[in-house]
DNA sequence: TTAAAAACCTGTTCTATATCAGAGACTGTC
DNA sequence: GACAGTCTCTGATATAGAACAGGTTTTTAA
């Protein structure tokens, strides 16, 4: 596996400028975190860092789509939470000074810009509205996880799943004629992991949902085809 | 229901100052803290926001512990997290500028100081300390989601309530002759739902872990008595 | 292009845990 | 100090979903 180098691009050109922690912040020192970084792009597959390691700075997601798991002691896989465009990681590790607590792993080629350690927490020291935007985004995948805690045991798989595919939607879907392709490629083992449950019932359940006219697929490419009926199962 | 006002008690002299987001502040930016905050005592049962309105600043715990909850579409209750000496409430919707995705409630007699949406934020793009304070508050409350997130589906019922312990003994554990009191009564409905569980079944586990010798109750006090053997069934 | 390895799917069986039901034990209140 | 209202506990029963097993399809890579 090779790690493509030097795919630069400047912060200030980068489409995913305005999703991450860097948006409106001032030209000169955007300028600055652009000579600073470290573009690479990984491979699908590859790891950006591992359960366990000491981080040394931050990532921060130009293009593409990352998982992040979590191993048990019993050797099963959790898949934790999925960054996508603009979103930062290694930063929780990175500021509550902890292991890394999960794997991060390229789902398809993603364009990944590296910022070091203390270049990020001066930054935040002296450019407040990079502070602001870290708590944000934290705040943010905060939220999302609590609601992930409670709907384990107050909703069921149908449930769970319905839920799934109106967040995916938010991440990551498209528009196409009149249907939602969700624009993301994840296995049904992944899948099931997310919404904490066996890949068998997550299948049987999503045979269901294609059954009821809620979902369509072409392919390996999922599409919801109504999500209305999603909102009234998930009970949003 | 009458909430006790001016129990004023300064930053400086808070027992829970180098817990909080305030620690490592300048003795002059603590003093303004100190003048603009409100302090309350909030009586056992009373909340301090509920679930959907909007945050009008954060509040800081004193002393005492505050139960999260969620209400979910069928009326069941999920207790999302317990907040104590030091710790923040509010934060995350206040910095996501969302309504509150949970109700706050005293579980017991607890002093809380309140701050002012606009001085809070203010002081984070002043402060740098503060800032990175809170973001090391976050990035610690996330880890901890992300574990509890995967142990639901990874951990069985026994080997989750065995981690709780764990937990529990962190944050509200005193020695006391050779065994650890948990200084923090929670109902078991409350246990159960923490652990995502039903009460007759975290019940009848924690009936076993008595059986077996971890655990003993003096009253309605709990005590861990074999530590080691809760580390063993947590697999940790 | 072809073989091997993943990923996907379906049917069957089994079990951990939810749910239901009812009986004590506390807790607060008048 | 007795009554109502929680909270706690135990037993019995039901069930959602896990685990197992085996077949098909898709992807990878050589």
């Amino acid at each position: 596996m090779v790690i493509k180098k030097n795919q630069k691009l400047e912060c200030e050109n980068c489409s995913s400028l305005m999703k991450g922690i860097f948006c409106k912040v001032s030209d000169s020192t955007l300028q600055d975190v652009s000579k600073q970084k470290v573009t690479n792009v990984f491979k699908k597959g590859q790891s950006l860092f591992i359960e366990g390691a000491h981080p040394q700075g931050i990532f921060c997601i130009s293009n593409g789509n990352i998982k992040l798991t979590q191993q048990s002691n019993d050797g099963k896989e959790t898949l934790v939470r999925i960054a996508t465009n603009g979103d930062v990681l290694g930063h929780r590790s990175l500021f509550s000074d902890d292991a890394y607590h999960a794997t991060a792993t390229a789902i398809e080629d993603t364009r990944v810009c590296f910022i070091d350690k203390s270049f990020i927490v001066d930054m935040i020291e002296t450019e407040p509205t990079v502070a602001m935007n870290v708590i944000e985004k934290l705040s943010r995948s905060m939220g999302k996880a609590e609601h992930r805690i409670s709907s384990m045991h107050t909703m069921n798989v149908r449930e769970r799943l319905a839920d799934l595919f109106i967040v995916l939607k938010q991440s990551h879907g498209i528009n196409e004629d009149g249907r939602i392709r969700i624009n993301l490629r994840l296995t049904r083992e992944e899948m099931a992991t997310l919404i904490g449950t066996a890949q068998e019932t997550l299948i049987r359940t999503i045979s269901e949902f294609r059954e009821e006219g809620i979902l369509e697929q072409d392919g390996k490419v999922l599409f919801i085809k109504d999500l209305d009926k999603l909102q009234l199962i998930s009970g949003n």
